[in-house]
DNA sequence: AATACCCCCTGAGTGC
DNA sequence: TGCACTCAGGGGGTAT
């Protein structure tokens, strides 16, 4: 279920076990995800070492030695399982408790030169994975009309404003449209907007200059607040107890219709309403 | 151009 | 135990 915050998680649980190894076999176990494997998927990633490990939005980049790029979205159910050479099993996310075997849905497995496995599992099979010439890789069909990343630098007030400038669109849609500010999901754009005293209903185009800062500020916060938390269960994803990491990160709104507000001197309720067929969670009382 | 809706897929949860 | 129905963190495509 990874949004920004839980694909950098993944990228960083990956990338001890990825970079520097070289590709020895790649299975591909069915012919498609989402969308179908690039022609001579598994001959054009066997053989390749990975220079690096990158991410771009919601998307995972494996920077391979023949100049190629393995783009990789994980769609709604997508993770990864790391098989470390002793045997170990680890994932490399926040949503592992424990590792839960369900080969079912195990549907691409690299084996590495370093000996460790790492195999894709993804249920609903929203995910995908592509191979794309680094050369040209940002004006690639994946990349081409992405929006900014919001844990760069470009993300700002300033900026904010000037792409919500004249929209119509609820704020709600604009922080979701990826080709605006490309990696905020259903959740964290939920909870920024609560953080920042927004009604998700409010024209994206409303905004004050210092409604604009205060959005960038906790667009930047949140998502911050959530790798960190994403991070500490790195450290234990091999059989935790379920009291590290992501699982402890209380969302404010997300999925707690009913619930209080928890801004403070707040004493509104939390409201479910449907925008563009995806449930947004808020407080009417301190959002507006 | 911008916006709204439907769809891909499987499984979990709920109510009867 | 089953069945029908709703919902799910993404995002591409199409209709308006």
């Amino acid at each position: 279920m990874p949004e920004l915050p839980e694909v950098e998680t993944v990228r960083r649980g990956l990338e001890p076990a990825m970079t520097g190894a070289r590709f020895v076999a790649v299975e591909a176990r069915r012919p498609d995800l989402r969308f179908a494997f690039p022609a001579d998927f598994a001959r054009r990633l066997s053989g390749q070492t990975v220079l690096s490990m990158g991410r771009r939005a919601k998307y995972l980049l494996a920077d391979l030695s023949s100049g190629d790029v393995l783009v990789m979205h994980l769609g709604m159910t997508g993770r990864f399982l790391i098989t470390a050479p002793d045997g170990g099993m680890l994932e490399p996310g926040e949503f592992a408790n424990e590792v839960v075997e369900d080969s079912k849905h195990d549907h691409v497995v690299f084996r590495l030169s370093n000996g460790f496995t790492i195999t894709y599992n993804d249920v609903r099979r929203f995910g995908f994975m592509d191979l794309v010439p680094r050369v040209g890789l940002e004006t690639s069909r994946h990349f081409k009309a992405m929006g900014i990343e919001p844990l760069g630098n470009e993300l700002s007030g300033e900026t904010i404003e000037r792409l919500f400038e004249g929209k119509a669109a609820p704020l709600k849609a604009a922080l979701l449209d990826q080709g605006l500010i490309a990696g905020l999901g259903n959740i964290y754009v939920c909870e920024a907007l609560n953080r920042a005293g927004l009604a998700p209903e409010r024209p994206a185009g409303t905004l004050t200059e210092k409604q604009a800062g205060k959005l960038a500020t906790v667009i930047r916060e949140v998502l911050e607040e959530a790798v960190e938390a994403g991070g500490s269960t790195l450290k234990d994803y091999r059989h935790t107890d379920g009291s590290l990491g992501y699982f402890q990160h209380r969302f404010r709104v997300y999925d707690r219709e009913g619930e209080p507000c928890t801004t403070p001197r707040c004493k509104g309720t939390i409201e479910r309403l449907v925008q563009s067929g995806r449930s947004t969670y808020w407080c009417r009382a301190c959002q507006h």
